[in-house]
DNA sequence: CTGTATCCGTGTTGATACTG
DNA sequence: CAGTATCAACACGGATACAG
């Protein structure tokens, strides 16, 4: 028999009052953010976590997403009857922490070191449009555009130049796109014709086509810093 | 016999292409954003950031500028000869990386658990008030304001609704304020009286004394969250 | 003073196996 | 599917010693 470690013996903070410090003791663990970037666009369940968030384990999952429960930042709960599953949220504060992710988002991806080859989640695609929308380009388009992504489902919409984002079925959408994250952020990073990508047979496109060309125009890529 | 571990046996990466898990790559590990934080508004050295990192080791600061500096994102230089000293600065991309403390502060600070009576350094009060500063509370407004902070100085510009701040000698300014970062703060933070801190005898403001009471309407502090 | 290079105790991480 | 248990490897933080 040990010693009983309530759970925090001596839990790693900063002790600093500025809110850089405090949103690292928050959120700045391993994995945290990266978990709270699956919860972004609605609830999701462990195993759909795990799933996209690649190289985490079950017992840091566990932990995280408990510390994100204790700080406030993540919701449990239960789905009514027929579901009856639980299923992890971001509380309404979690969900404004939307602003870092655009911002590291934006300034990250200038890097050399970006591999666009790597894994990349159905969320990360969504926020990495979130990210790179660019108002002035929109002008005062308004579409819904679908996404059909390693079988999860988007509706990004453009109206009053902003672009959300919601996990929601794509049917009734102008134009929706199908394919790999990685191959569907591809075409916007890259600026490449939608059509190579299609011949290519790695991603599709059903409905209004031109939608489909107007919209991947409203993302610049940033560019590479120059070392 | 066993393989030489030229410097980095596993590092510790998040094989994942989005642009969140890029950041948190160059700049997640323990104490790398705080350590920008500090070269934020000019360069600093090594001695300079250890004072104002609470906690940090001399050899985690070295490995961290190391990293940081391999990443592109801070530069080591020596100053010409009078003074020819080391010190690190951020490179361009590296300043640009602002955006991210920016969301992280507005962010954080609604959290219960911010604790504003721990140690404040002085880049982190100019970084605070960045992060709070509202455009339309200033208007037209035009000022410079100093500040005299734990031996630093500063000087911020409010012009064309923009804050800046830049290390620089406040002689010159409209205002100046002296006193600790957290108390300075405090009198931002808590809306209270500036005669009242200097009544405590924690401030003191030189100067055009309605600009510095002007000044201290202009970064609203964010609501709680209800939890 | 400005770092750099060790060693060491401890806590965290990550892989695997396991349980309900 | 949703976690828990175990354990080896590593990172952290502190101390100390050392170099320019």
């Amino acid at each position: 028999m040990k010693l009983e470690k309530t759970t925090e013996p001596t839990r790693r903070r900063y002790d600093d009052a500025c809110g850089t410090a405090l949103a690292l003791d928050l959120v700045g663990e391993r994995w945290s953010l990266l978990i709270v970037r699956e919860l972004m666009f609605g609830p999701r369940r462990f195993g759909e976590v795990r799933a996209n968030v690649p190289g985490v384990s079950a017992n840091l999952l566990t932990q995280r997403l408990e510390g994100l429960e204790a700080a406030g930042i993540v919701r449990r709960r239960r789905l009514p009857s027929p579901a009856n599953v639980q299923v992890y949220e971001l509380t309404e504060w979690g969900l404004e922490s939307e602003p870092i992710f655009e911002a590291m988002v934006r300034w990250a991806l200038r890097s050399p070191a970006h591999d666009p080859s790597l894994f990349l989640s159905p969320a990360s695609l969504m926020m990495s449009l979130r990210a790179l929308f660019d108002p002035a380009r929109a002008g005062g388009w308004t579409a819904r555009i679908g996404f059909r992504s390693s079988g999860d489902v988007f509706v990004g919409t453009i109206a009053d130049r902003e672009f959300r984002a919601r996990r929601e079925d794509p049917a009734a959408a102008d134009a929706v796109f199908s394919g790999e994250p990685g191959k569907l952020i591809g075409v916007i990073y890259g600026n490449r014709p939608i059509a190579n990508a299609e011949a290519a047979g790695v991603l599709s496109v059903t409905g209004n086509r031109a939608a489909a060309e107007r919209f991947v125009t409203l993302f610049p890529f940033p560019a590479k810093v120059s070392g």
